[in-house]
DNA sequence: GTGATATCTCTGCCGAAGCAGTAACTGTTG
DNA sequence: CAACAGTTACTGCTTCGGCAGAGATATCAC
């Protein structure tokens, strides 16, 4: 039996996590927007460019599962920053489905370039935090995200299970 | 001068709190869909009615600031649960630009029978956190759309301000 | 090796959200 | 009271994300 953190007779909406976590990030993202949008940049187009800068994403699906972006949307997300020559494609000699990106090294200046207008807004925008406060929300958040990952892959073996089964009782 | 939390230097996409705000959001939203999509509902159905239910939202104005929703996106929303026979809309007398919205009795039997479920999603998803942690979780994020919602309003009358100058020095 | 299945990217389509402009209404100011 | 600015809700247009399916490639079973 799994904790009862919430209970049906004191549900509210607005101590409720999804609520919040929407609202925060909503309102963080119209923070940051005015050092993008000065770019250019959506915030989406953003996180892309820097996971790509960070090295955490070298092709299309890892940065799908990473960002929980719809795989179609992504191409064409891509196809804009290719346009602009900020990524570059190219298809992987390995496995020729694969197809690798990387930052063009305009994109990389480009990147560069606007961290620090980011990385002020972000902290002014963090400005009522203490240090410590805000250690501690990046780590239930990174908590909660990995709790919800493993439980996601977990739901998504369970049904691959379902679908090959019918045969064994 | 704002608490330096990031620096350019060690900004990375996957600590911030932006990225992972959306991230959290976005599979706690999967988390809930099955209970959500087996009535009927989207999340933003879902939290628009919990609002209602909780009588923290009168009006189509509180729910799109509350929600941070688009006001044009807001009416069709409210379109689909009127048709659906779940929210009523009734001018104000006071006030008769305002629309005032309220649960119907078949709307606010049909969200508390949906609370069971939602809540025991919930409470899968949040199974790794001790209460403690959740406690300090929905704490921070409260705080911090607290922080942001000043910080708008703040930005907002400056806005406005510079907006009606153009004649003090 | 051949056939079946899975993976990776891309395209077309649809619904939802954001933006801009409009109409009705209120309150204020001269 | 009359002109004006500010609110509130709504409508049309555009953009973007999610869904379903296609095509190419890889992997596994036999």
């Amino acid at each position: 039996m799994p904790t009862q953190h919430y209970r049906t007779e004191n549900y509210l909406a607005r101590n409720s996590v999804g609520y919040l976590l929407k609202r925060a990030h909503s309102q963080l993202a119209d923070q940051l927007e005015p050092a993008l949008e000065a770019r250019g940049f959506t915030f989406t187009q953003w996180v892309i460019l820097m996971h790509l800068r960070d090295g955490l994403a070298l092709n299309a699906r890892v940065l799908c599962t990473q960002l929980r972006h719809d795989s179609g949307a992504l191409t064409r997300v891509i196809d804009q920053l290719e346009a602009r020559d900020l990524v570059s494609r190219e298809r992987s000699r390995k496995d020729r489905r694969e197809v690798q990106l990387q930052l063009t090294p305009a994109g990389r200046a480009t990147v560069e370039a606007a961290i620090p207008a980011v990385v002020e807004r972000l902290n002014l925008a963090l400005g009522g935090f203490s240090a410590a406060e805000l250690e501690a929300l990046t780590r239930l958040l990174t908590k909660l995200t990995g709790m919800l990952e493993a439980l996601g892959t977990e739901q998504g073996a369970a049904q691959r299970e379902a679908h090959s089964a019918g045969s064994q009782p």
